[in-house]
DNA sequence: GTTCCGGCGTACTTCCACAG
DNA sequence: CTGTGGAAGTACGCCGGAAC
């Protein structure tokens, strides 16, 4: 047993976790006082506890008038915007995307999410959801921002009661990412998915029938770049975009949130630039 | 009648590309 | 880095026709 005993001692030493108290001695325990945490632990959650002697690390203010968009509840922000372009796609039959369905385009949802990495799973989850529509006359975009963890309930929240029951998906690679990402987060909020039995048309795969092979890859930049022409500048790289939110919530400036929305609305245009192709069933510009 | 072979469809597996 | 859809490749069963 002292062998065994040993061998623990000697490996929470590496860890460099405190030997518990000797002797369960029984002192009176000063009243609520937190328990003081191992240093390795003290040392993970480092960012959310204050240097010994430092002064008191006041609470960041950020003035609401420079985050992107308005304030629609704690810890959410709201960016609408109008443009002419994208141009409305007729009806259309879906079958370049595997739907044998004549779509509406009252019923096209577009939308793309910028998230705090790549990794999936529950670790990952969406700051932004941007959706875009083509609704009186022109293509609307509305942006959900997170500016706090609080913040995602809502968001969701809102996102759901912009889905019709009848809508249609329109992604990029959102079949295999957004919308799981999505379920999984309204799985956490212990809310039913409302993207559940929507269709879908996830456009990287009717590119990629297309023009593999054609393109040096099938990116949705470079389907924007060969099909829309569309050339961005002072675009935030999607990489970039956790670092941008992460470093604003660690206090850092909102001017990247701005280029993460820039970003955010440049894809959901060019998403329905694409579509609008696939829709209009222009053989001159589909031909490879 | 039996065997062999090719064509076809289906089921399954593997691999790749894409998202921030 | 992870999860996913889909393309491509492979295996297998079924069927019909030809040859013996």
């Amino acid at each position: 047993m002292s062998a065994l005993a040993d061998k623990l001692r000697g490996l929470r030493r590496q860890a460099g976790v405190l030997p518990p108290a000797p002797a369960p001695v029984p002192t009176p325990a000063p009243a609520r006082q937190r328990p003081a945490l191992p240093d390795n632990i003290a040392q993970l959650l480092g960012i959310r506890q204050r240097v010994q002697g430092s002064p008191p690390r006041r609470k960041a203010v950020v003035d609401p008038a420079s985050l992107p968009g308005v304030t629609i509840a704690p810890g959410l922000q709201l960016c609408e915007a109008r443009s002419a372009w994208p141009p409305a796609p007729p009806a259309f039959h879906a079958g370049f995307a595997r739907i044998d369905e004549v779509i509406d385009p009252t019923r096209l949802f577009l939308f793309d999410t910028e998230t705090t990495g790549l990794a999936g799973g529950t670790g990952t989850r969406a700051f932004m959801i941007g959706v875009g529509d083509w609704h009186e006359g022109g293509f609307r975009e509305r942006q959900l921002l997170i500016t706090t963890l609080a913040g995602e309930a809502a968001m969701l929240e809102c996102f759901a009661t912009w889905l019709r029951p009848d809508a249609v998906l329109v992604s990029y690679n959102g079949k295999s990412y957004d919308a799981p990402l999505l379920k999984t987060r309204f799985r956490l909020q212990q809310r039913t998915c409302p993207l559940e039995g929507l269709a879908h048309i996830d456009l990287l795969h009717p590119v990629r029938r297309r023009w593999r092979g054609a393109w040096e890859n099938c990116r949705l930049a470079t389907a924007e770049r060969k099909l829309l022409q569309v050339v961005r500048e002072d675009d935030l790289p999607g990489s970039e975009a956790p670092a941008a939110w992460l470093g604003f919530l660690r206090g850092g400036p909102t001017a990247p949130l701005h280029q993460v929305a820039r970003h955010n609305s440049q894809d959901l245009r060019s998403l329905g630039g694409i579509l609008h192709r696939f829709a209009a069933h222009d053989d001159s510009v589909m031909a490879p």
